[in-house]
RNA sequence: GGGACUGUAGCUCAACUGGAUAGAGCAGGUGACUUCUAAUCACCAGGUUGUGGGUUCAAUUCCCGCCAGUCCCGCCA
C-alpha cells in the first residue's frame, strides 16, 4: 500500500537513475521498497538510501547522494509535491510541501470517502474464532484480552475488505463442569445469588478443585470417582442432571451476554462444545475403524510422528477431549460456512495442540487444514504467576470493571453531577472504561505477556485509551464552540506549521496502519498509530489554535485539519472496538 | 531431556520488518491553567538493546551457542 507521493517519487527516481550510465535497470517496485522515512521530520518526509548503489557506481554512498541531489536540480525530473531534495550523508531526502500533503488527504476525509476499504484481490471469507469462555467458570481479565483481540481483528479485517464471520465457541461440557456440578449437588448449601450467577458457579468450581486437591488420598479417590460418574452421566444424557446442567449453563450464558453487551462485542455465530461433542466422538470412532486413528492403551489417537508426537483424540473411558471436539468443529466451519480461511484466537500455550489438530485434519483428508491458522497470544499474568480458575487466584472481569468505573466516577465526573443527566455520566464512564480496558489489552504486541497490576489499569494519563478519547473530545469541543461546519474547500496550503504537517502525514498513513495491523494480526500497530496521532494533535492544539487563528482562511483550514483528525481517531478507535464520547 | 515464545531506560512498552543520533508513557526534576477542557503541553535526567560469536557497507532486527523468565511435550482445557 503506497501513497501518491511514494509512487511519484519512485518513478522519478527510476527516471533519474536510468539517465546514469553505470546504473542497472531498476523497477518502480524496487524503488518503492527502498523508500523510507527519515528519523526526524526536519530532514524530510521520504528518504532514499544510497548504499546499494555504491557497488554499481563504485563510489561512497554520501558522494552518490550528493550527486543525485545535484542531478535532480539540473534535470527536469520532478515528483508530485516535492519542494526540496537534499543529500544528507548517504541519504537522498525529499520534503513534500505541507499544503500539497494536506490537500491529498483532508478534503477526502471531509467528503467521507477516505475510509473506503482497500480492495482485496479475491475478497476472502474469513472466520475468526475468539473468546471461547467456559461456562461454570469465572470470566477473568485474561478472557478480556482474547475478546479485545478477536473483536478488533474482526473489525480490522472487515475494514480491509475481507468478509468476516466472527465466531464464539463456548465450552459448556467437560470435566470442569462435572466438578462444578458435583460440588453444587453434594456440598453447596448456599442459594444462588440474584446477580452474576455465572461468576458464582466459578467460585463453586474453585471450591470443588480445592476440596479435591486437599482431600486425603482415599477420600480423593472416592471424590474423583464421583466426578467421573457425573461426567459420564452428563455425556449419557441423564435427565435429572441434564436439567441442572441446562439451568446452570444458562446462568453463565447470561453473564457472558451481559459482558459482551457492555463491551460492545457481537458474534456472527456461536458454537457450543455440547453441539460437536457427539459428532466428534463419531468422527474419532469412524477414523479408528478406517485405520486413520489407532487404539492405544484403551484410548484412541493418531501418531503424527517427529515433533508432533502422538495426539490423543478420545479417552479410554470413551469420554471426549478438546481435540475430539475440535475435529468436528473444524468440519462444521468448512462445510456449513463456506469459509476460505479459519483463524483461531487462542492462548499460546495451545500452539502444539493446534499444530496437532491441523495435522490430524490433513491426515483425514481435509485440504482446508492448510487454511487454518492459530493466532497465539500470551497470557495475562499476575505478579505472583499464572492466573488459574482452578486455584481461584484470578482477577475477574467484573472486579476490574467495577474498580475502573468507581475510579472514573470519583476522580473525573464528580463535578458533572447535577450538570449532566445521570444517564449520560454513567454512559460516558462506560465508554471511557471500555476505551481504557480495550486499549490496555490491544496496545501491546499479542506475543508478549501482560503482567496485571490494578493501578496500571486505573491510570487515565499518558499512553492510555483515555488519552485517545480525550483528544477526540477536545476536537468535538472546538467544532461545537466555533459553530462552523468544516469545509472541504478550505485552503490546505495554509497548513504549513510543522505540527500541522505532522498531522497531515499521520492521516495520510492511516489506511496503511490498518492494513498492516490486519495482515500481521497485530491490532497493536493500529493502537500505536492512533496514539501517535493523538499526541501530535495535542502538540498542535497548543501551537495552532483554531479559535485564535490569524486569519479566517487559516481558521477554516485548521478546522478542516482537526476535523480530519477527529474522524480518523473515531474510525481508528472504532476498529479497536472503542466508541469515544462526544464530551467529557 | 526435546520444543515454542519472550528478554530494549528504575518500571511498562515502541522502533515503519536490515538503515541516519534506539523512541514513548509511568515514576523523578523544572516550567505553563483570566487561554479552543491541565484526563493536556514544553523542557531536564535516564541505554554496552540478557550474553558470546557469525553474516552484512550497515544488526534491537537475520543465523548459531549460552543464560534467564513463561509455557507445552497421551487420558486437563
Amino acid at each position: 500500500m503506497k501513497n501518491v507521493f511514494e509512487r511519484a517519487l519512485a518513478s522519478a527516481l527510476m527516471e533519474l537513475l536510468s539517465s546514469c550510465d553505470s546504473a542497472p535497470e531498476w523497477s518502480v517496485a524496487e524503488m518503492l521498497a527502498l523508500l523510507e522515512h527519515p528519523p526526524d521530520a526536519a530532514l524530510g518526509d521520504y528518504a532514499f538510501p544510497c548504499f546499494q548503489l555504491a557497488r554499481f557506481f563504485r563510489k561512497a554512498p554520501p558522494a552518490i547522494a550528493a550527486e543525485l541531489a545535484e542531478q535532480w536540480g539540473n534535470s527536469d525530473v520532478s515528483a508530485h509535491g516535492v519542494e526540496q531534495v537534499q543529500a544528507t550523508g548517504p541519504y537522498l531526502n525529499f520534503t513534500i510541501s505541507p499544503g500539497v500533503l494536506a490537500d491529498a488527504i483532508l478534503p477526502a476525509i471531509a467528503k467521507g470517502h477516505s475510509f473506503d476499504a482497500p480492495q482485496v484481490a479475491a475478497r476472502e471469507r474469513v472466520m475468526i474464532e475468539f473468546s471461547q469462555p467456559n461456562t461454570h467458570k469465572g470470566f477473568h481479565v485474561g478472557h478480556l484480552r482474547n475478546v479485545a483481540l478477536g473483536d478488533a481483528l474482526c473489525r480490522i479485517f472487515r475494514y480491509n475488505g475481507y468478509e468476516v464471520v466472527g465466531a464464539n465457541y463456548i465450552g459448556d461440557v467437560g470435566t470442569h463442569i462435572a466438578k462444578c456440578l458435583w460440588y453444587y449437588e453434594s456440598f453447596n448449601q448456599d442459594p444462588p445469588p440474584e446477580q452474576q450467577r455465572g461468576a458464582w458457579l466459578g467460585e463453586l468450581y474453585t471450591k470443588a478443585t480445592l476440596l479435591l486437591e486437599d482431600a486425603p488420598v482415599e477420600q480423593r479417590k472416592t471424590y474423583q470417582q464421583e466426578v467421573r460418574e457425573i461426567l459420564k452421566k452428563l455425556e449419557g444424557g441423564d435427565p435429572k442432571l441434564d436439567a441442572t446442567w441446562q439451568e446452570t449453563r444458562q446462568w453463565s450464558l447470561d453473564d457472558f451476554a451481559e459482558i459482551y453487551e457492555w463491551l460492545g462485542v457481537h458474534f456472527d455465530c456461536v458454537f457450543f462444545e455440547s453441539e460437536v461433542d457427539d459428532e466428534g466422538k463419531e468422527i474419532v470412532l469412524q477414523g479408528e475403524q478406517d485405520g486413520v486413528f489407532q487404539l492405544s492403551e484403551g484410548a484412541i489417537g493418531i501418531d503424527l510422528e517427529e515433533e508432533l508426537g502422538f495426539f490423543l483424540l478420545l479417552k479410554s473411558d470413551g469420554t471426549t477431549l478438546y481435540s475430539t471436539k475440535d475435529l468436528a468443529l473444524a468440519k462444521h466451519k468448512f462445510d456449513q460456512f463456506g469459509i476460505d480461511r479459519s483463524i483461531y484466537v487462542v492462548g499460546a500455550e495451545q500452539t502444539l495442540h493446534f499444530k496437532q489438530v491441523f495435522a490430524t485434519l490433513r491426515r483425514m483428508g481435509y485440504e482446508q487444514a492448510e487454511l487454518c491458522h492459530h493466532l497465539p497470544y500470551a497470557l495475562v499474568m499476575l505478579p505472583e504467576g499464572k492466573m488459574s480458575s482452578r486455584a481461584g487466584n484470578v482477577i475477574l472481569f467484573s472486579q476490574l470493571r467495577q474498580k475502573i468505573m468507581d475510579s472514573l466516577r470519583t476522580q473525573h465526573f464528580q463535578a458533572r453531577k447535577g450538570e449532566w443527566p445521570d444517564e449520560e455520566i454513567e454512559e460516558t464512564c462506560r465508554k471511557v472504561a471500555v476505551a481504557a480496558l480495550k486499549y490496555g489489552m490491544l496496545a501491546q504486541d499479542p506475543a508478549k505477556q501482560i503482567v496485571f497490576s490494578m493501578e496500571d489499569w486505573l491510570k487515565t494519563e499518558g499512553d492510555t485509551g483515555t488519552y485517545l478519547v480525550y483528544a477526540y473530545v477536545r476536537i468535538c469541543s472546538i467544532v461545537r464552540q466555533l459553530g462552523i461546519e468544516p469545509s472541504a474547500d478550505a485552503d490546505c496550503s495554509l497548513l504549513c506549521h510543522p505540527n500541522e504537517k505532522a498531522l497531515s502525514r499521520r492521516l495520510l498513513d492511516f489506511n496503511r496502519a490498518v492494513w498492516s495491523a490486519g495482515e500481521q494480526f497485530k491490532p497493536s500497530l493500529l493502537a500505536h498509530a492512533l496514539y501517535g496521532l493523538a499526541r501530535d494533535f495535542s502538540r498542535a492544539y497548543t501551537t495552532c489554535s483554531v479559535k485564535h487563528a490569524k486569519t479566517e482562511a487559516l481558521q477554516h483550514a485548521r478546522l478542516l485539519l482537526f476535523h480530519g483528525v477527529a474522524e480518523t481517531l473515531k474510525q481508528g478507535l472504532h476498529l479497536l472496538g472503542i466508541t469515544p464520547p462526544e464530551r467529557l
